[in-house]
This record gives structure tokens, C-alpha cells and sequence, in this order.
DNA sequence: GAATAGATCCGC
DNA sequence: CGGATCTATTCA
């Protein structure tokens, strides 16, 4: 089933975790989330709504379900879904599925084809959506880390707002 | 207008 | 560890 608005208007930490082992699809491919990051809020200095409200982020600011796909490195995409309410800006960043060469945020959305041309695109009535298929993933299963990338937010790069399922080998980094 | 930094990835 | 590559954002 494809998961409802409902789905996405929980608490972040908890949406992250459940979008494990949920699946991700778009046109003819679709693959099993197993890597997310939390950004919460405009305290959270890794999130870009840090900064307050710009053309880029603005879609975080709105209803939860929807996309927030932007360029990174002047060569990759990174895939988000906005979660919290309205103006609270917080979204979900998937970092890896179980597919081939799709081990890493800018991986993943290179092998799907995802641009900034997804920006913004509604999950729950688009060609792009997360599907449950039934594989529930059990709290064993889920390991906690710090996110990746974000040293530069001070203690908030300590937060362990990452989330992987256990012993994957699609990973975006084998280790902690 | 110019400078800067970035939720990455690859190859050396 | 440096380079690729480019845009949004910041600074002057």
C-alpha cells in the first residue's frame, strides 16, 4: 500500500526509522529503504532550515509527505521527505537502498533519475511514492549513528539521527 | 557582482 | 586527501 499523508505527520525520529524497510518508487524501479537521516527544525544546525526560510527550503516549511530534493556539490541530488507540521521545517534524508549503486544520497537518486525537477512533488499522489509491502523491520534490526557529513554543526553533529538497518550490505559506509 | 561553502563521491 | 562541478546564499 502506498503510504498515506498519515504516515508522514508522526514525530521525525519515528517517521525515519519506519521508512526503513519500506520501499521507494518511481516509474519502473523501486528498491527497500535502508539508510535515513533526521533534520529537525530551524535549531538544528544541520538542517538547512537553520538559516530560516529561502527559495530552496521552503518546501520543508510545508505539509509533510511531499519532496525536498536539492543539488549538492554541483553534481549530486539529495532525496528528502518533509515530515512535521506546517512551518515546522523537518524532513527525512534517504541515504541508501537495497539496490545496486545505490549505496549513498547521491547515488541513489543518480540511479533513479531523481532531480530538483522532483522538488516538491506531493508522495502521496505522484509517480513518486514509498510503498509498504509488508516487511515489517524490528527494533533489532534498526541500528542508531551519528549523521554523516554534518561536522561542521557543532553539537548537533552529535545527534544520533541516523538510522540503518542492521548488517546491510548497502550501506553508505560499512562502518559507525 | 564576487566569494564561499556544501546532508557527495571517486580515485590516488 | 584533493578534485570535480555548480547553485543558493552571503558578503561587499
Amino acid at each position: 500500500m502506498i503510504l498515506p499523508r498519515k504516515f508522514y505527520q508522526k514525530p521525525t525520529l519515528k517517521v525515519a526509522q519506519r521508512l526503513l524497510g519500506k520501499y521507494l518508487v518511481f516509474k519502473n524501479m523501486s528498491a527497500k529503504i535502508i539508510e535515513t537521516e533526521a533534520y529537525i527544525g530551524r535549531n538544528d544546525l544541520a538542517c538547512h532550515a537553520s538559516k530560516g526560510r529561502t527559495k530552496r527550503n521552503e518546501v520543508m516549511f510545508g505539509k509533510a509527505g511531499y519532496t525536498y530534493i536539492y543539488m549538492i556539490y554541483g553534481m549530486y541530488f539529495c532525496l528528502n521527505i518533509v515530515t512535521g507540521k506546517i512551518d515546522c521545517p523537518e524532513a527525512v534524508l534517504i541515504r541508501a537502498l537495497e539496490c545496486a549503486g545505490c549505496n549513498g544520497p547521491g547515488k541513489l537518486t543518480r540511479t533513479f533519475s531523481l532531480t530538483t525537477k522532483q522538488n516538491g512533488l506531493d508522495l502521496t499522489r505522484s509517480e513518486l511514492y514509498i510503498e509498504d509491502r509488508g516487511e515489517p523491520v524490528t527494533r533489532a534490526n534498526i541500528v542508531q549513528t551519528r549523521r554523516i557529513g554534518v561536522d561542521y554543526a557543532g553539537i548537533w553533529a552529535k545527534k544520533p539521527w541516523r538510522f540503518i538497518i542492521k548488517n546491510s550490505p548497502h550501506l553508505s559506509r560499512k562502518f559507525i
